[in-house]
Parts: C-alpha cells; sequence; structure tokens
DNA sequence: AGTAAATCCTACTGATTCGGTAGGAATTAT
DNA sequence: ATAATTCCTACCGAATCAGTAGGATTTACT
C-alpha cells in the first residue's frame, strides 16, 4: 500500500503544468527542478503522460509542455492510469467487472472486498481532477466512500 | 496499486484459519495446499501474523495456529499491517496525523488527495473483519460485506 | 523412549521492478 | 547557425518480492 515515486511525481508534475495552463508551455526542467525530480526521469513520465494523451508536447526552443485538457477535465485517476496501468488490484481484478476470472474464483472469499477496496479507489481518484487540487481542496464532489473522511480539508490549502 | 502477494496470501490464509475457528489449530500444510501457496512462504507469513498477535501457534505433531482472538475482532486491516507495516502511502503520511512532515509540504498540493485516498482505503480495511468475509462466503449474495456502518461485525457464531 | 509431525529460525537466491542515468537524434524559435 | 528543447532507447544498481533450503526445537502419539 504505497504510492510509486512514478505516481508520486507524475501528479505533482500535472499539478505544476495546471497552473501554468493558460500560458505557453513548459520544460521538463523546469517542472524538475521545481518538485525536485530528476529531469531524465520526469522526462519519460511525460512520455507515457503524452502518449495517453493527457499532455501535449511542443518540441524545440521554447517548448515544452502543456495540458491537454483543461485541469477541471484531466482526474488524477486518469494520470495513475497512464502512469502504471489500469488500477487493479489483484489480476482477478483486471477487467475490472464481474466477469473477471480468478482461478481460485469459487473459494475466494476476499473477493468482494478486493473488489470493493478497488472501487473505493477508483472512485476517490476519479473525483478528483487538477483543478480540485490547484484550487487547494481536495476535490470530494459527490464522492464518499463512506469512508470517515468527515474531516474536510477546509481552507489548509498548504499543508503544515 | 496491486496488492503484493503477501497481503493476498496472507488474508485468504487469515480465512482459511477464521472457517475452522473453533476446532483445533490447523497446519501450514494444509494451509498452503488448500489455497495453493508455496507452504514455506506461508510459514514466514504465519510467524508475521503471530509476532502481531493475530494469530498462536501450537508447536509439535498435531499442533498448528488457530486465530488468537474471535473472527469478529480480527480486521482485514490489522492483517495488511501485520504483513507490510503501517499503511502509509507516501513517507509525508507515515504519521497519520496531520502534523505528518512533507519535504515539500508548503507546496504540496496533492496532500490533501492522498490523506483522503489513504484515509478511505483504511477505513475499508478496518470496516471489514474475518466474520464478514466468512459470512458472505463463495459468490453470490449481494455483496455488501463490511459496510463502513461499524455494527455489522459484532454477533459471532463462535462454533462450539 | 522413539518417532513423526509440526513450528520456528535464519540465510540464500533468482527474477523483477524501480528510480535513475546516459547519450544522442530530431525539431524549432530566435 | 545555434541553442533549447522534446524524443527515443538502452543500460544500470539497488531494492523488493516470492520462493527455497536446511536444520533446530517442540510435542503428540504409540
Amino acid at each position: 500500500m504505497k504510492l510509486s515515486s512514478r505516481t508520486e511525481y507524475g501528479v505533482r508534475a500535472m499539478i505544476e503544468l495546471a497552473e501554468a495552463h493558460g500560458g505557453g508551455p513548459v520544460a521538463v526542467r523546469e517542472v524538475a527542478e521545481k518538485q525536485g525530480i530528476s529531469e531524465k526521469y520526469l522526462e519519460q513520465l511525460f512520455a507515457a503522460l503524452r502518449k495517453e494523451g493527457l499532455i501535449a508536447s511542443q518540441r524545440g526552443a521554447q517548448g515544452g509542455y502543456t495540458l491537454a485538457k483543461a485541469p477541471g477535465d484531466i482526474r488524477v485517476g486518469d494520470i495513475v492510469r497512464a502512469l502504471e496501468g489500469p488500477i487493479a488490484l489483484c489480476d482477478c481484478l483486471a477487467n475490472g467487472e464481474d466477469d473477471a476470472v480468478c482461478h481460485r474464483m469459487g473459494e475466494c472469499a476476499a473477493h468482494p472486498l478486493w473488489v470493493k477496496l478497488q472501487d473505493g479507489i477508483t472512485s476517490i481518484l476519479d473525483s478528483t481532477t487538477l483543478q480540485d487540487m490547484i484550487a487547494g481542496a481536495s476535490g470530494d464532489s459527490a464522492n464518499d466512500m463512506g469512508g470517515n473522511s468527515e474531516e474536510e480539508s477546509r481552507d489548509e490549502q498548504d499543508l503544515p
């Protein structure tokens, strides 16, 4: 249960682009420096994000990257999937639907829990957009996975 | 976003013990065979589960493992933590509290989301007990396992 | 008492993933 | 032309993961 640096970096970088949205393209170097990420590594993450159509590139001098859509149209889930592939807690959930085939299917009492967990995760990640994040709140729109997240991260836009 | 085999195996094995709860101890070999897990590997997982007080062992012939508490008192979250350590999506969430110190904290717009995600995951894992899982075993039944109701896992009909 | 069945303990291993580096080709604003 | 930049692909060291190995210890059963 740990985020990969890939995901952490990717999301932070996308936030950076979101904040620059509307202006010109931003170079990898700039994002890497601001966020303290290896430039060459981030380059690779951007390649993946670009392949999935989340960002667009402008080559050559003064070039860089821009969001391919409005910040409100890019969900964190999209970023995670672009960087890590489909969110599938275990192989038997790869399809995401109930026709998924578990090799031990009939016997696996844990299966329903994994489904629930995966749905919960997906639903949180997909209900938060870049816009939500740069607005300073964790966007929790209509979606509360029954969690104890009653703690509405109010006005604490920047963390301690 | 993938469960380790460690977690998958551990939970499945614990379900096995839960189903045998009330009877005598169950040998590692038996669980390993039923669940298709390497015996020697499972042995190590059991060592961790035992260290955390989730299961108890009986050495020697006819020995084996039993749950250390009632199935309704063992949460999936406990199992995950015993096997993988504290659930912390990223280092800055290690404490689980808001005094967590992010090295880039002032600037990290993603932080509130990670907090929310981690809370969501924890809340699902901690609101489901072994009892919940074996109650809804074997497929069907509109699975509402361990809803976040916090109530359900109360009445355990222990075997004699 | 002897033996077989079991936990316990610790070390090793092979494969894979992860985070990062390296170097250079292609493109483009100035 | 040149400098800045994306793009592409290969490689690398360390860590983690899943599993193996071997044996010491404990205990029930006969």
